[in-house]
RNA sequence: GCCGGGAUGGCGGAACUGGUAGACGCACUGGAUUCAAAAUCCAGCGCUAGUAAUAGCGUGCGAGUUCGAUUCUCGCUCUCGGCACCA
């Protein structure tokens, strides 16, 4: 053993004793209860982030904890190598995506496998494999004959000079990032996915999902977004046509003083058409972005159609009015706009003057502001005095026998838009034929290969498919003439939908999926940002859903735990290369090691929350590994002048290293399995460390002790830091392989104390404490708490007492007054 | 704007079920060791007053519930994440 901490030697020695045993390659064992560890697998955007260490530190923590405690431990990586940034590195550097791609995959690869996870590599994959995409291809043709897939026009931002459709990233204050012109809204067809068809499985599935974060749930939840509510018709004056709106409040109907459509509304856009006003409003309106948090944040604005609408109820005629604010994928694209009640409205009349009619009564109505509670009805004729509830019930039900309305269950959920006009991504396997629409390729064709070898510069953005007549000339599968192929690609979180299914039959050359699946999924422990909280994790449950509807997977959700880890901030923000605040661990584990990385970063704060990086600590947490080689290393020098010497006072240091040993366990252990807080597991651990320092050091403990204690901290230490620990296992104990330890076993009987300190207030204040015995009565522990000297002091008489409370083995509450 | 988090010493954080606020670590200060430095080891370290014992104050802000609140309730402030084409 060398008396230095030596931990690249170590290091590579040890990944390369794992990497040429295989230790970490898993099959089906029905002789083991099964662990599927996942941590949300990795874009390959260059080199790994401080996220990235901490997102598979927490998952490698887990898969070696779980493998320590008996089970099959699947821990598998692959990378989600489709999306923009690799098409933005291949304009900038004239680099081919594919090469970009495929060059960070390797290097990423090399990093990741230096951080010493206990990975099966052989299950690796890629999603910008043609092995991996063309199972999708394959899915969607199932799902659009099926009619979950479907073809309909929506909304994109259009750079007018560079004619190409931009991600709402890529616009910034309204501009188009590389063009810097206007940003327009279009509107092209598109495909989509028929999640609002799931929508009411995907809610109720929430309620079963109990390892999964309360906050994380009610984030899907709230953004399904299910009410229930009333569709009311108004019919215009002097026409035909109608304006149907969705409200959640039909007890505010009496309320209603103005419609409000959205711009895109078909009404809309047939009075623009015609009146130049009108256009040019709705011409400004498509300068805001797509995206909600634009159109909401907008000052609103609006314009007047010119058109009345007659109320249902009481037949007066009140505008129609276009408004910014109104969302034309939700409901109707169309609201009844009650201004006394909901604060857009509201907001919106005070700025053009429209009447406010309060018909809630409310004990601190304030005229300045909107009223959104419940509460009786006034100002609404025969509906006055009714509760807001009666009254939806009456409205709605007065409205259903005129036949203006009806009751129905709105979602906020909105189909989820397939279509990329971006080159790389999985190609949708449809056909463009002039006689015969819309056709799928035909499955023996598959798969449609994206073409590699291309460039992209400066000079050319856009997909470069559209100039690619060999990729989209093509004849129709029908009718055998000349067609046109789909050169949209799909969103590349339908690659990450799936993945997860995908790891457990990596190897299947001839389907999607097989019965490997149902042995390993549901994933047990599933670790990734934040961040992913709604859309990956609410796709993924959907897809999940999807293929066990058509008989691929048995389970219905997929991720039976959930840990959303906190983002890694860098000068208060989210760490992105566009933003270029990243930290690059790799100077890390150059300078300290992996195990140091892992170390610190498992210890800097609890994985739920957010990491503000600072570069202080690092020291500490190397440090802490420096002393624990030199711990053992003195231990096992001390081995050849052992001798157990145990005589009274040693056997009361002796007991109380026991309890702190094994108070240690029990804490690690709940911390690991039930509290998801790594931080206070390191916390413990090191106290245990000092605790057994200093003990020794007081008084010289037996060799057999010491090696215990110190066998122990090595096993509870070495999910996090694998390496070390199983350097020194080989010194501590020798002929045996810490790989294929146990867990440390919690003896409960080391817990057992006789005497027990408790402390002493007086109204609250602590005052004292004092030690008690465990067989001792509450009134002995009372009596003897009202005699302690610095209590004593704070109470003139004992006649002041008013009680006394105890809260057993822990304090005592002396109440004067 | 809407939805969901967070706020505790100089700093990261601990306090799990309402019961000793500040564990563990960083930084800093003093000491040991050293020719010297690094490394290591030992000690101290919330704020205010005090030589000290000790006392008072203290968990973003303002109220409330309670014998007792970092923890529960209500109202704010600041901040982070998401808002459907970043992944």
């Amino acid at each position: 053993m060398t008396i230095e901490y030596q931990f690249k030697e170590i290091e590579a020695k040890i990944q390369a004793k794992w990497n040429t045993s295989n230790s970490f390659l898993v099959s089906e064992d029905s002789k083991k209860p099964k662990f599927y560890a996942l941590s949300m697998f990795p874009y390959p955007s260059g080199k790994l982030h401080m996220g990235h260490v901490r997102n598979y530190t927490i998952g490698d923590v887990i898969s070696r904890y779980k493998r320590m405690n008996g089970f099959n431990v699947l821990q598998p990586m692959g990378w989600d190598s489709f999306g923009l940034p690799a098409e933005n590195a291949a304009i900038k550097n004239n680099i081919a995506p594919a090469k970009w791609t495929n060059e960070n995959i390797d290097h990423m690869r090399s990093q990741l496998k230096q951080l010493g996870l206990s990975v099966d590599w052989d299950r690796e994959i890629s999603t910008c494999n043609v092995d991996y995409y063309k199972w999708e291809q394959w899915l969607f043709i199932q799902l659009y004959n099926k009619g979950l897939i479907y073809k309909k026009t929506s909304m994109v931002n259009w750079d007018p000079i560079d004619k190409t459709v931009l991600a709402n990233e890529q616009v910034i204050d309204g501009k188009g990032w590389r063009s810097g012109a206007e940003v327009e809204r279009r509107e092209i067809p598109q495909y989509f996915m028929k999640i609002t068809d799931y929508a009411d499985e995907l809610l109720d599935g929430l309620d079963d999902l109990d390892e999964w974060p309360t906050q994380v749930k009610t984030m899907q939840k709230n953004w399904i977004g299910k009410s229930s509510g009333c569709e009311i018709t108004f019919n215009l004056d002097k026409s035909d046509e109608v304006i149907k709106v969705f409200t959640t409040r039909p007890d505010t109907l009496m309320g209603a003083t103005y419609l409000a459509i959205a711009p895109e509304h078909k009404i809309s856009n047939n009075l623009s058409k015609n009146k130049k006003d009108i256009k040019s409003f709705i011409d400004e309106c498509k300068k805001i972005g797509v995206s909600e948090a634009e159109i909401s944040t907008a000052e609103k604005k609006g314009i007047f159609s010119g058109l009345f609408a007659k109320h249902p109820l009481t037949k007066e005629s009140i505008p129609v009015w276009i408004a910014n604010y109104v969302l034309i994928n939700y409901g109707e694209g169309a609201v009844m706009a009650v201004p006394a009640h909901d604060d857009r409205d509201f907001e919106f009349s005070k700025r053009y003057q429209l009447p406010i009619k309060q018909v809630i009564h409310s004990v601190d109505y304030d005229e300045s502001k909107a009223y959104t509670g419940t509460g009786r009805l006034i100002n609404s004729d025969k509906f006055n005095g009714l509760s807001s509830k009666e009254a939806t019930e009456a409205i709605s039900e007065k409205l259903e026998s005129l036949g203006k309305g009806k009751k129905r269950i709105q979602f906020r959920l909105r189909d989820w838009g397939i279509s990329r006009q971006r080159y790389w991504g999985c190609p949708i396997p449809m056909i463009y034929c002039e006689t015969c629409g819309d056709i799928p390729v035909n499955e023996t064709e598959l798969p449609v290969t994206l073409p590699e070898n291309i460039t992209m510069n400066n000079s050319s953005v856009g997909s470069p498919l559209n100039k690619m007549t060999e990729f989209y000339s093509c004849v129709c599968p029908k009718c055998g003439k000349d067609a046109k192929r789909e050169t949209d690609t799909m969103d590349t979180f339908f690659e990450s939908s799936w993945y997860f299914a995908r790891y457990a039959c990596f190897d299947q050359k001839n389907k999607m999926l097989d019965d490997r699946v149902n042995y390993w999924l549901p994933v047990d422990y599933y670790i990734g940002g934040i961040e992913h909280a709604i859309l990956h994790l609410l796709y993924a449950r959907f897809f999940n859903r999807v293929l066990s509807d058509i008989g691929l997977i048995e389970s219905k959700e997929p991720f039976k735990k959930l840990l959303t880890q906190g983002m890694v901030l860098k000068d208060g923000t989210k760490m992105s290369k566009s933003q270029g605040n990243t930290v690059d661990p790799q100077d890390l584990i150059d300078r300290y090691g992996a195990d140091t990385a892992r170390l610190f970063i498992m210890f800097a704060a609890p994985a739920e929350q957010s990491l503000e990086w600072s570069d202080n600590g690092i020291e500490g947490a190397h440090r802490f590994l420096k002393r624990l080689w030199n711990i053992v290393n003195d231990h096992i020098k001390d081995n050849s002048n052992r001798k157990e010497d145990i005589n009274k006072d040693l056997d009361k240091s002796i007991k109380e290293l026991n309890f702190k040993l094994h108070a240690t366990i029990q804490k690690v252990t709940d911390d690991l399995e039930r509290r998801n807080s790594f931080n206070t597991v390191i916390s413990s651990v090191m106290e245990l460390l000092n605790f057994l320092n200093d003990s020794d050091k007081k008084r010289k403990l037996p060799y057999s002790k010491k090696q215990e204690v110190l066998e122990n901290i090595l096993l509870m230490l070495n999910p996090f830091v694998p390496h070390i620990t199983a350097e020194l296992w080989t010194y501590i104990k020798e002929g045996t392989d810490i790989d294929r330890m146990a867990w440390p076993i919690l003896d409960k009987s080391a817990l057992v104390q006789e005497e027990i300190k408790i402390v002493v207030q007086v109204n609250g204040k602590l005052r004292g404490n004092m030690i008690i015995s465990s067989d001792q009565t509450e009134i002995e522990i009372k009596e003897k708490a009202i005699k302690i000297d610095t209590v004593k002091k704070f109470i003139n008489n004992e006649s002041e007492i008013k009680k006394i409370i105890y809260i057993k083995e822990k304090l005592i509450n002396i109440v004067i007054g």
